[in-house]
Formats: structure tokens, C-alpha cells, sequence
DNA sequence: CGTCTACTCT
DNA sequence: CATGAGAGTAGACGT
């Protein structure tokens, strides 16, 4: 067994001096329990000891006080920075329920060697950890000291040999020394004259103290004289130096048993303290399983049971459910009414749970709970259960309450809110190949996982539904975010109908034209075949082969990217080949032949993924395919768009694009009454900014003012600077800063409101939109400049296009829900951010176009109008 | 398998 | 000092 003893005080003031001083947000000075901390944490992935105890030193005195007045006198009083740490410590130690240490009367050094004779006589093996020497007289056979070296970087481990080396004496002969020398530190005399040197000698010659009085004779001169002096002194320094190993200690070593230290309230309290660098080390270990309530729970396994189970839940309004689907089926836990069930995919198809759910009445009324409600609400689909009531996705919830995290994932939220460290199901079932079923895990294993990921969901409810109230997102949740689900998986599950004839044509097309293409290539640059699609290769080719002029390096070589090729292209004739080559390539390999491989043989469908929990703003992305990001801009790109068509013959699509909707809610946010009333009066905007600022009649404003008109709008919106926009424009960069400023003397509630928004974000640390939903951005406070002026640029696009991205969410919801209520055939099924597209049968194509427009422009009260362009077509390429 | 470069959209 | 917001994907390349 090994036991690990720690004298807290010498260890907090040695970390205390060896970290620089630090603080986290609110202020609380941290550094001394951060490097405490620290070797807690090494102590548990390194020593991992068997029983852990740490000593303190009490304020009230000591025996040896009461035998020695000035016992530790002149001692400085205790910093406050280190006071104020010193306190936090203990509470922290407290949560990690590591037994602390402390006896009036005694010092943390006479307990810790009490208890280290006491564990030695068990044959345990003791390390204390201290920076205080004087802990060298405990070492023995079984004892070893950790003494703190260079601050606490290093742990020197003292031994008998160790002491043997540095001092030339044993263990024991150091308390005999350190009463000739005394302590400076403690304030022990010792004997005046005599210091390490002649201690040492001293004591290689007598050992003891006895022993060198009793030959006192065998000394002479001076020396002599101070021996004889000081021998009171001396043996009351003994006494004073001589830990104890006696203290009265009724405990018992079972109350010292280590275990780990990481538990809810300490990491709770780790958190508090900021300590990001120990959270991440712990997070990686993953040895914590912090639920340590333990969830009773109910096995579903025969019809009875089940039968029991949708009584239970015909009885309810809500429920909680964790799944897990693969291949063999779907896993289930449930919460209802506090209690658990759960039900293995083996149950689940054998007991035929989805048909018996699908009976229940109230079905469509449970108020259902889960992680990721979307992929629940296919499951509940193929189910036949069309009808679900998503209350509450811990999913979307944790990702609206921050929206600029990484990962939303339920082992993130149970850490974040619950401080709670848990498996998922990629640490259960493992991923890519190391991926397994289900089935072939432990089955008690199994259920176990499922309640208790089933109860974070539910605790995580509870915290998540407070931060929502508290940030007053709750509405945006109940009113958008939640009714949404539902409409994003039906167009999921619609998919959009592919003419894949068309499509191989395209395809093939674009391949014959890039072989023709590569081979001119190769030609134009007398080279070897060389992989065009590398940059390096190609650099190598344009810059080094044909000595092209280096406008611009990346990272890592030569830059030849669009910006680079279209200076070029006078240079060389294989300049512009290779841009065509580029663009080629990328509409094959991405919109050719890619598209092809998410074509479904079975539908001719495509099945685009959409998701809610990606976009800071709150808009939507796409993804596998990405059907955001179909070509428009070139004609052989629009090509693309021929093969989206709709779903047969009878239908066609119809397409609903809100117009300028970005700059809309501009005028609506900043009150811009001269920019409001260019809405009112539904006038070209760009056109209109152009005789503002060029102070032209609206008539006269020529194409080129018109387009940089356009320019200054767009860079609006994103925070453009005069720098950038004046490249875009080819003007100078004053003559750039000439128009912004004159767009401002025109639209002057603009400027202010930008100011505004920036002011805010400083002070507030985010920023939200008309919905209230809210982006942190947390590089407006930070010291680096660059960061805060990308900061300025995230709060003045975010409440544009998070605004936007509100009102499109929620004319979706109520063009779906019209839909149904008109009980048409026509659906939704795609959205391309500020775009609607809708398959709909031909005989209802005027009633469509009609409520689609309806909804959109209805979905919010702006002070501008918001005006939608309805077109339909035969194919996606025909809605212009 | 992750990073880099380049290119597609609103 | 860098210089336009928000996304996703393919291919090359290095590990």
C-alpha cells in the first residue's frame, strides 16, 4: 500500500512564490491553488496512491509555542493574496473529499509523522510531500520525503542515501544537528557560533546531544565555551526541533483512502477558478465517471412489461428519451414521471414498440425531451407516427445558449452544465473502424450507458430551460427554433428529385472539356504531365518552369489562386487554360461526378442533411451534399441547376426569394429614415444609394455608380473596410474611404447604429438579433487588436444575418404549417438562406405561389416592408 | 486522418 | 498589424 502525506502550508506558500501571480475573471487571485492543483493532479495520474491525507497548521499555538514564547516569531504575516487563496483551498479540498488534516495544539508536521510511523509499522510505503527540510528527520526505510524543488516543477525524492550524500549523517542525527544550528525560520536558537558546518562535524563525532555533553571534555577552547553556553538552548531547540510522532490521532487510515478527486462540485469549483489548462487534462484522462446517483431503472424485456410501460405512458404528458439507432434497430431509455425504462433494439422490433406507440391517443401530444430531436423525428416517421411534439432538444438548446462552441455534443453539455464527465456514444461504440454494435457489447453494460445518458438529458433540461429564461432566448426556442425540427426533417426525408441522364451528360461533358483542356496545359508549359490540381506542382510549373512574376505566397508556397491567375493572364496563354481548368474541375469533382454519388438509385433522389446547430448567425447549413452552394454565378456552372427538377411530371417547383432582405433588416435596426424610406418606396436600392452618395437624381446614376453603389452596401453588411473595398473597386483607398463616408452623411442612423452595436458588444461581450437570439464574441474584449476589429466585424454582420436567418426560420414554419392546414400536396425542400423552394403539384401552383408569398412576407412586422420574388419552372435552373 | 488551398453559395 | 460575414467540399499532401 501507498500512502501519500502532504504538509499543506509549506506546499501552498512554496506555490505560492514559484507561480507568477494570476487571477481568473472576476478577479480571485489563483496561482498558489493552481500550482496545489497541479501536483493533486500529478499525484492522481502518476502516483496514484492508495491513501492521501493533507496536514495543516492550525493558528492557535502550539506545545511548542507554550514551551518557547517566541516560537516562529518575527514571522512575517501571512500575504493577503495568499490568505485569500489559502481559504479557497481548503474548500476545494473539501470537494475533492481529500481528508484534511488538523489538530489543535500540533503542527501539520507532527501529524504527518505520526501517521507516517503509523502506516510505516503496517508496511505501507509513505512520501510526504513538503518544502520544509526538517520533514528529512521522518525518513526511514518505508518513508521518503518529496521534497519541492525550483519552486514545484520538480520533486526531489529523499531518501536515507539521499541524506547520506548531501549531509553525511543519517535521518535522525538531523534533529540532533538542527539543535546545535538551530532554525532561522522557526525562530529555534540553537547553540550561538555554531552553524551547518560545525554542527555536521559535530554530530559525525557524537551523534546525540547526550552523547557529545558527556565527552564534552574531548572538546576545547571557544568552542568549547559556546557548547557549555548554550546547552540549555540546545536541548530546548531539540525539543522544539523534533517532530512529533505521538499526536493524539484516533482516526483511522480507512478514512484517508484515495479516490478521485475530479467529482461534480470540484470540478464545479475548477471551473469557477478558471482553470482551463486542468479541465482539458482531466476531460482527456476520462477515467471519471462523476453520475453517482445511482439510476434505478426498469428492463423492459417481455409484452406484460411493455404493456406496463404504455400504460405508464398513455398516463403522461412528458417523457425523456436517449436512443441510439444503427443498423440492428433502435436502443431506447425513457424518464417518465421520474422513473426509467429501457429497451434494447432486440425488444423494441421483437415486442413491435414503434406499431404499440403509433396505437397510443396520445401519441402526438408527449411532450418529448431528447438529444437531437431531429434524427428522432425520422425514426418516429418511419414509424408512421407523423405526428411529433418536440418540447425540448437539449441539442439546439445547448447550441442557441452558444452558439459559437465547437460541439454540442451531450458529453459537452454535461460537462459544461452539469459538470458532469460522461460516455458517448462514440467512446461506447468507438468510430470509424473500430466502430461496433450494439449487440456486441455487455448487456448489462449497455442498459446502464442508456438510463444514465437518459438521465443527463433530463437533468440537462432542467439547467438548459433556466439559461434560456435567463438569456430570454426561450421564446425564440419555443416559437422557432423547436417547430422547426420538424419542417427541416420532412425536407430532409423529401429530398430533391435529380435527372441523373442529365446530370451523366453534364458530367461527362465537363470531363471530355478537362481532358482537352490538361493536354493544352501540358503543351503551353513544354513540360511532363504534372498534377494540375496540386498548387505546388502548378506553382512549381508557373513560377520556377516559366518564370511567371510571384504575385502572392501562402503559408506553405506560391498562391495561385483566382486573384493570382487573373493578374497573370497576360503573361502566359496558359494562364487562362489553367483557369478554365479550375473551374471545370471543381464542377465535376464537386457538382459533377459528386452529385452523382448522393444520388439515391431507388428515387433519383438527392437527400441533403440540414443543420441547426452550425451557423453562429442561426442560419441553416447543408451538408452531404452541401445544396447551398449550387452554381449561379457562370453560365456553365448555372448548367447544374437543369438536373434539380421536380419531383414528376405533374409537379413543378416554385421558388421564393425574400429581395434584399439583409439590408431591410438594416434599415429596420437602425431607423435610418432616408434608408427606410427607400424600402417604402420600393425603389432599386443600389440605385438609390448611388444618387445619395454620388448626389445624382435617380435617373442619371450610371451602371459603374450603380455597381459600386452595390459594393458599399454589401461591405456594409459585413464590415468592409476602405482598404478592401477600394481593391474591389480599383480606386484608391481615400477615394474608397470618400464614399463610405459620404454613404454615411446620407444614412447617418446607420453609422450610429453601427457604433452602437460595437459599444454594446464591448460591454455586453455579444450580441443578439431582432428575435433575441444571442452570439458571444468574446475577441471584442481580448488585447490582441486584430482580433477585436475581426470581433467589430462578427457584432455588426451577426444581427443582420442573424435576423434574417430568424425570419426566413420562421416563415418556413409558417409556409409548412399552411400547407398543411390547406391540405395541398405541395412541399417544402430546400432553403438557401434568404430562398424558398417548393414541389408542388401543377393544379396548385397559383395557390402556392400565392401563400408562399403570403407567409414569407407575413413571418415579420419590419418597419420596411419585406417583399418576396415568386418564380416557378421546370427545373431549378428555370427559377430566375 | 488532419491540415492546407482553392472554390462554390447567400 | 491586417484589411468582408456566414457556410461545405474536393484534392493534395504529410503524418
Amino acid at each position: 500500500m501507498k500512502s501519500i502525506l502532504i504538509d499543506g502550508n509549506s506546499l501552498i506558500y512554496r506555490t505560492f512564490y514559484a507561480i507568477r501571480e494570476m487571477s481568473n475573471s472576476k478577479g480571485v487571485p489563483t496561482n498558489a491553488i493552481y500550482g496545489f492543483v497541479n501536483i493533486l493532479v500529478k499525484i492522481q495520474e502518476e502516483y496514484q496512491p492508495d491513501y492521501l491525507g493533507i496536514a495543516f497548521d492550525l493558528k492557535a499555538p502550539t506545545f511548542r509555542h507554550l514551551a518557547y514564547d517566541d516560537y516562529k516569531g518575527g514571522r512575517h504575516k501571512m500575504p493577503e493574496l495568499l490568505e485569500e487563496q489559502f481559504a479557497i483551498l481548503k474548500q476545494l479540498l473539501i470537494k475533492m473529499d481529500i481528508p484534511i488534516l488538523e489538530l489543535a495544539g500540533f503542527e501539520a508536521d507532527d501529524i504527518i509523522g505520526t501517521l507516517a510511523m503509523i502506516g510505516a509499522e503496517k508496511g505501507y510505503q509513505t512520501e510526504i510531500i513538503t518544502g520544509d527540510r526538517d520533514a528529512f528527520q521522518l525518513v526511514g526505510p518505508n518513508v521518503k520525503v518529496l521534497y519541492t524543488k525550483k519552486g514545484i516543477s520538480q520533486l526531489e525524492a529523499v531518501d536515507e542515501a539521499w541524506i547520506q550524500q548531501e549531509y553525511g549523517l543519517t535521518p535522525k542525527d538531523l534533529i540532533e544537528l538542527k539543535a546545535l544550528m538551530g532554525d532561522k525560520s522557526d525562530n529555534i536558537p540553537g547553540i550561538a557560533g555554531i552553524g551547518e558546518k560545525t554542527g555536521i562535524k559535530l554530530i559525525q563525532k557524537y551523534q546525540t546531544l547526550d552523547n557529545l555533553y558527556a565527552h564534552i571534555d574531548d572538546e576545547k577552547g571557544k568552542q568549547k565555551e559556546k557548547l557549555i553556553a548554550g546547552k540549555e538552548a540546545a536541548y530546548k531547540s531539540r525539543m522544539l526541533g523534533t517532530i512529533k510522532l505521538d499526536v493524539p490521532w484516533d482516526g483511522d487510515f480507512k478514512e484517508l483512502s484515495f479516490h478521485n478527486i475530479f467529482n461534480a462540485e470540484s470540478i464545479e469549483m475548477l471551473k469557477e477558478l478558471e482553470f482551463k489548462n486542468i479541465l482539458s487534462r482531466i476531460d482527456q484522462t476520462d477515467t471519471v465517471e462523476t453520475i453517482e446517483k445511482a439510476v434505478g431503472f426498469q428492463w423492459i424485456k417481455t409484452d406484460q412489461e411493455l404493456a406496463e410501460l404504455l400504460a405508464v405512458l398513455a398516463a403522461t404528458e412528458e417523457v425523456t428519451i436517449y436512443y441510439h439507432q444503427e443498423e440492428t434497430g433502435v436502443y431506447l431509455a425513457m424518464e417518465i414521471e421520474n422513473r426509467y425504462y429501457y429497451l434494447n433494439a432486440q425488444v423494441v422490433e421483437k415486442l413491435k414498440f414503434f406499431e404499440k406507440l403509433l396505437s397510443l391517443k396520445n401519441v402526438t401530444t408527449l411532450e418529448i425531451t431528447s438529444q437531437d430531436l431531429k434524427n428522432l423525428i425520422h425514426i418516429f416517421h418511419q414509424a408512421g407516427i407523423t405526428e411529433v411534439n418536440e418540447a425540448f432538444d437539449t441539442y439546439v438548446a445547448t447550441y442557441l445558449l452558444s452558439p459559437g462552441d465547437q460541439r454540442y455534443d451531450l458529453k459537452t453539455a454535461a460537462y459544461k452544465y452539469l459538470s458532469r464527465t460522461i460516455l458517448d456514444d462514440e467512446e461506447m461504440f468507438g468510430k470509424g473502424k473500430k466502430r461496433v454494435k450494439a449487440s456486441e457489447l455487455d448487456e448489462q453494460l449497455l442498459a446502464d450507458y442508456f438510463v444514465k445518458n437518459c438521465e443527463t438529458v433530463k437533468s440537462l433540461k432542467t439547467v438548459l430551460e433556466k439559461e434560456l429564461d435567463e438569456t430570454g432566448m426561450m421564446s425564440l426556442f419555443k416559437t422557432i427554433e423547436m417547430p422547426l425540427l420538424e419542417v427541416m426533417a420532412s425536407m430532409e426525408e423529401l429530398g430533391f428529385k435529380i435527372d441523373r441522364s442529365q446530370l451523366e451528360v453534364l458530367s461527362g461533358d465537363f470531363e471530355s472539356k478537362l481532358k482537352g483542356l490538361t493536354r493544352e496545359i501540358y503543351e503551353l508549359a513544354e513540360t511532363d504531365e504534372f498534377n494540375i490540381n496540386s498548387p505546388k506542382q502548378l506553382g512549381e510549373v508557373l513560377f520556377e518552369k516559366l518564370k511567371l512574376p510571384v504575385v502572392k505566397k501562402t503559408k506553405t508556397g506560391y498562391s495561385t489562386n483566382i486573384d493570382v491567375l487573373e493578374q497573370l493572364i497576360h503573361f502566359h496563354p496558359i494562364v487562362e487554360k489553367i483557369i478554365d481548368y479550375r473551374t471545370l474541375s471543381k464542377l465535376d469533382s464537386t457538382y459533377g461526378r459528386g452529385l452523382m454519388t448522393f444520388v439515391e438509385p431507388k428515387t433519383n433522389k438527392i437527400y441533403s442533411t440540414f443543420n441547426q446547430t452550425v451557423a453562429a448567425t442561426g442560419r441553416l447549413s447543408s451538408s452531404a451534399p452541401n445544396l447551398q452552394n449550387i452554381p449561379v454565378k457562370t453560365e456553365m456552372g448555372r448548367e447544374i441547376r437543369r438536373v434539380f427538377v421536380p419531383s414528376d411530371a405533374d409537379h413543378i417547383l416554385v421558388d421564393a426569394d425574400y429581395s434584399q432582405i439583409e439590408l431591410r433588416v438594416l434599415a429596420h435596426l437602425s431607423g435610418d429614415e432616408n434608408l427606410i424610406d427607400a424600402f417604402k418606396k420600393e425603389q432599386d436600392i443600389h440605385t438609390r444609394t448611388a444618387s445619395e452618395i454620388f448626389g445624382v437624381p435617380l435617373e442619371a446614376v450610371s451602371r459603374t455608380q450603380r455597381g459600386q453603389a452595390k459594393a458599399i452596401n454589401f461591405g456594409l453588411i459585413y464590415g468592409k473596410q476602405a482598404f478592401s473595398l477600394g481593391k474591389e473597386l480599383g480606386i484608391s483607398r481615400n477615394e474608397a474611404q470618400n464614399y463610405i463616408d459620404r454613404y454615411f452623411a446620407r444614412y447617418p442612423k446607420v453609422q450610429d447604429y453601427m457604433g452602437n452595436v460595437k459599444k454594446q458588444a464591448k460591454e455586453d461581450g455579444y450580441v443578439t438579433s431582432i428575435w433575441g437570439r444571442r452570439r458571444y464574441i468574446p475577441e471584442m474584449n481580448s488585447r490582441n487588436g486584430i482580433l477585436v476589429q475581426a470581433g467589430e466585424r462578427m457584432a455588426l454582420n451577426t444581427p443582420i444575418q442573424g435576423s434574417a436567418a430568424d425570419i426566413i426560420k420562421l416563415a418556413m414554419i409558417r409556409v409548412y404549417n399552411r400547407l398543411n392546414v390547406e391540405q395541398l400536396e405541395a412541399e417544402l425542400i430546400l432553403q438557401v438562406h434568404d430562398e424558398l423552394i417548393i414541389d408542388t403539384p401543377k393544379n396548385e401552383q397559383e395557390q402556392v405561389e400565392r401563400l408562399i408569398k403570403e407567409e414569407m412576407e407575413g413571418a415579420a412586422q419590419l418597419s420596411v416592408p419585406i417583399t418576396v420574388d415568386v418564380n416557378s419552372g421546370a427545373s431549378w435552373y428555370e427559377l430566375k
